[in-house]
DNA sequence: AAGTGGTCTAGACCACCCC
DNA sequence: GGGTGGTCTAGACCACTTC
């Protein structure tokens, strides 16, 4: 009978939502769980993956379940940077730099980029946490000539606060691309996820007022920690004529 | 070891980049390829599995596992309609109606519409294919006060399209949000997935040049289907003076 | 009726986290 | 070192699709 799965998910999406778990957050251990239900780890496990990929629990690798806080708005759109965006939420944001590198475009990031020629780039890591939870590793590649000493500067803050600032860039044109796929090796461990699970990766291609391409950005999201938001204007509308 | 895990994936990666598969697209069964592998069942699900989460392969229920042809680049912010959009991409778009109701709207869709007295909404639940493979469920609501005799149209074709040409109502304006979830049990049987499986749901909400809303959108996308793309154009670039 | 994936049992060892 | 999830074995029956 498949019944059982949705008996176990009924139950556990019902104490999740009448908050038993939410002072400690963290979920009785799977052992624990299993033979509460009386039932296999494997089944167990299976009723709570279903209920991490509708994102109401999430796991951190070989350290247990947690119930997920409620979900980030995230408006791409918005000229809003990621700190300023957490906090008008109400919520806590913190980033840590992983690594630095300048080295040579790969084809790939030229052609992102697109590079006529055998250009080095700065390459930045970053992890990002709201409210303690490290919810997205960031990549951001940057044409190295256009960003002179870069890496003397304060990398754990707004990047495109310091284009502004620094070197007189902005944001004057955006292309994204949204791709629902697995966490690669790397991302994964950054993100305590097991490898292959679910993340949302989005690819970013800035462009400045010249129309000239500044730098890309690959980020990669916990899929429960976020929402998408648009407000799109059509071009019917006369929006820039009030 | 979790090696094993890892090889059947480079193995079956490999295989279908070489495109062993694409002629009959679909792969071998689970238990076929767990003695290929020398292995259990479940482990060989796991490894399909992850595969799936990256994209590569989709599975219909009980029908079996399939490589994934190409994502469909599917830019919410274009005027294009959803066969318009397909044909653009070279492949071929179908769409399916499944139930056409008309009922008081749910305390939440009404919310969603800014009703402030208890309305009759329609909803249109339809199904669209891309080269014949389902890949979108969505459902509208729409104000019934705003569309008189709406059931009456062909309701497979664009519904912006019918807006516009029956009702003179042009969608001025738009807001989407983008949601990583599991797919419900309804949406679950209509796209052939098995319950809880991974989707991208997106809620969008149209309002009219007059600035009232006139219809929700609920989409949910098989999310090895498809991906998102969207370009942004910064208010600060005058986009509006050339 | 045969074949497929979906669900399930009852164990086991491994790799890593935390104390 | 004890606890956690991650991986794995070797089976079984069920629900559905396909013929």
């Amino acid at each position: 009978m498949k019944t059982q799965l949705r008996t176990i998910k009924g139950i556990l999406k019902e104490q999740i939502a009448g908050g038993i778990y939410t002072s400690q957050r963290k979920l009785p251990s799977e052992r624990e769980l299993s033979e509460l239900f009386k039932t296999t780890r494997i089944t167990l496990k299976e009723a709570l993956i279903a209920l991490e990929t509708e994102g109401l629990i999430y796991r951190e690798e070989r350290r247990g379940w947690f119930v997920s806080p409620p979900r980030l708005r995230y408006n791409p759109l918005s000229r809003s940077h990621f700190h300023r965006m957490v906090e008008e939420q109400q919520r806590q944001a913190s980033t840590q730099v992983l690594t630095v590198k300048t080295e040579l475009a790969s084809s790939e990031i030229s052609k992102v980029l697109q590079l006529k020629t055998l250009q080095p780039i700065h390459r930045i890591q970053r992890l990002r946490s709201v409210d303690n939870r490290v919810v997205l590793f960031v990549e951001n590649c940057l044409i190295s000539a256009l960003f002179p000493d870069l890496l003397h500067h304060d990398l754990s803050q707004s990047l495109t606060a310091l284009y502004k600032k620094h070197y007189g860039f902005e944001t004057a044109r955006s292309r994204f691309d949204v791709i629902p796929t697995a966490a690669p090796e790397q991302v994964a461990k950054a993100l305590n996820l097991a490898e292959g699970q679910q993340v949302l990766k989005i690819c970013r291609v800035n462009y400045n007022q010249q129309g000239v391409v500044m730098d890309c950005e690959y980020e990669y999201w916990r899929p429960d920690a976020m929402m998408i938001e648009i407000e799109s204007i059509s071009p019917h509308s006369n929006a820039c004529e009030p």
